[in-house]
DNA sequence: AACGATTAGATCGTGTGCGATTTAATCGAT
DNA sequence: ATCGATTAAATCGCACACGATCTAATCGTT
């Protein structure tokens, strides 16, 4: 756990929050892994699945807008998911500027796999279900301060030229 | 936020739990980005260097230790660095399978600048000190509680096979 | 109808991350 | 002293992630 030489204040906690989230990432990632594998899976897929699980035939742009990426990081996730059989893309025939995603029944049932296989997880964290979904809130809403904060440095940015 | 089609129960805390990690950890890098742009560097360099002001001739593993990588991603993170003229790596005289790493005088003043630059950040994150210390630890610990999970599926692989 | 501006994806280059393997140095038992 | 086992880095291949740029389709104004 990094933190820089002079004593801890105020101003290293959000370097110490960073760095546990950075860190709790991966080791999200690191336990994932081998769960994922035998499916062939990464969990940047597997993510992508469950958006369309949840809502299908939407457009990269709106899978990225649910799992905050872009079509520069979408695009070739993707084409591997496609070439795997898991899903197909379409050009929307009413605008052809956008490409509609939508599961195969193989990707529908690998779905189903991916989240037996992943429910073993669950069991692990030893946290009670209220914990956990503090947790989760309130890192959701870290995030939503920091985009937030992201979008105001942006347009200072621009104003500045 | 993706979710899977069944409705939600205990079983899918963890996946938005997951979620909320893997976002938030974009978010922070999106935020870090643009400000550690400016000095060249990415985060993952940002936390070795912080590191090493924290200790400074540690080895690749000891380093790794810390930040939860490992030679393979390290080894060519460090040598962009030690291009940069930012730090040194030297065989260990003692024990030359080691290699230590040292800040140079150029890489400590960088250091400095990137924690005053980042600084900048924390202002933003609207949340008190003692809810960012209570939401630090409770990531920490899921974090742990995941590495633990994760040598002991190892080990029972190993057993397995 | 035509043309500049906007929008959606795709493409490219760089930098992580990591599983698997390789190389080199050290350790340990004989 | 030597040889097999272990250890520390390095290397390789693949998959994100993102800034920057490109292409193609649509929209808005004339």
């Amino acid at each position: 756990m990094p933190q820089p030489a002079s004593p801890a204040t105020t101003l290293d906690l959000d370097r110490m929050l960073c760095f546990a989230i950075y860190s709790a990432n991966g080791a999200f990632n690191r336990a994932y892994r081998p769960l994922l594998d035998r499916l062939g899976l990464t969990y940047p897929q597997y993510l992508v699945l469950m958006t369309l699980g949840e809502a299908d035939g939407l457009t990269v742009g709106e899978i990225g807008a649910r799992v905050f990426l872009e079509s520069n990081t979408l695009t070739p996730l993707l084409k591997r998911l496609e070439a795997a059989g898991h899903l197909v893309r379409r050009r929307d025939a009413a605008d052809e500027r956008q490409v509609r995603v939508s599961l195969t029944t193989q990707g529908r049932a690998l779905l189903q796999d991916a989240c037996a296989v992943t429910q073993s997880l669950a069991g692990r964290l030893s946290i009670s279900e209220a914990q956990a979904m503090a947790l989760r809130d309130s890192i959701a809403a870290l995030r939503d301060t920091l985009a937030e904060a992201g979008s105001i440095e942006t347009a200072a940015g621009d104003r500045d030229g």
